[in-house]
DNA sequence: GCAGATGTTTGATGTCATCAAGTACTTGGA
DNA sequence: TCCAAGTACTTGATGACATCAAACATCTGC
């Protein structure tokens, strides 16, 4: 092997390594959910809600059974993060929507992900642009199969 | 922006899509570790256990209290997956070890991430190499702030 | 307009996570 | 030598997350 020429991975190696950074990028976001008194899994509710989102779509989304999301958002709107709103379309359906409070939260979150960012600010712009490319790719097949 | 150039991404788009592989990556492993009745923290633990590893290591391992382990450990010894050994070094240490059939699920499991294996398949041995590099350099930054 | 499907919540149960406290052992000096 | 301080593990209390089953309101299609 060359000096210049990359390491050839084995399936299973880059497998393992795109867990691994999936585990470090996971903790820096649970650690920032943290200092704010979020536990992960409200964070990752909150960085769901772009605009209002059903009870059932959370749970699609989120992977996970819809009586489950009803505590989640409970907790949330306890602390005025989040808000339910009926729809008007379907009046079996609550929308949750984020307040100020808790876009500004999450948004903050997401600034604080050092490790992550960090990172990222390794890369050139032409390698971003790769990585960028490269998981582009990988996405919908990871998405649709799982 | 021309055909072939590839787009370039802002940090937080990049961000995102990592974040995005992340979480199809670990529904994946969820997934397949279900379908062996494990819960993905026990197929997490069982993961780590190339070899003897004490409680205490697997708590740093997992980022969580040293108490958590010792329950996680007890389901996972019920069913035989995992041993717990007296270490002859130092007497308040216990040693964890996957059993044979511990071992032979976690390689299940593994084996069973189609999303993952699937997505992988897209790229090219040079494709695959690139992104290997690539995440290669993420990597200590990510591991070592978070 | 009724039967079946869908959206949400409640209640029961099990796993995961923390913290505080207790036991057993090791280690570094006085 | 022997003791104080630290470390490894467990237990118990409590809260969050996860599932399932069941109840209820509402929607949909025939």
């Amino acid at each position: 092997m060359s000096a210049t020429a990359p390491h050839a991975p084995s399936k299973l190696e880059l497998l393992e390594l795109l867990a691994a950074i999936g585990t470090a990028q996971w903790r820096d976001f649970a650690a920032a959910a943290g200092r704010y008194g979020l536990t992960s899994t409200q964070a990752k509710v909150l960085a769901q809600l772009e605009g209002p989102v059903p009870m059932r779509g959370l749970a699609t989304l989120l992977a996970c059974d819809a009586s489950n999301v009803t505590g989640i958002v409970d907790r949330l709107e306890a602390r005025g993060l989040v808000r339910r709103e009926p729809s008007a379309a379907d009046r079996r359906v609550k929308n949750v929507v984020a307040t100020d409070e808790g876009r500004e939260t999450i948004r903050r979150v997401r600034e604080e992900m050092q490790a992550t960012h960090g990172a990222l600010d390794i890369l050139d712009a032409a390698e971003s642009a790769t990585l960028y490319a490269l998981l582009e790719r990988l996405r919908p097949t990871m998405e649709r199969t799982a």
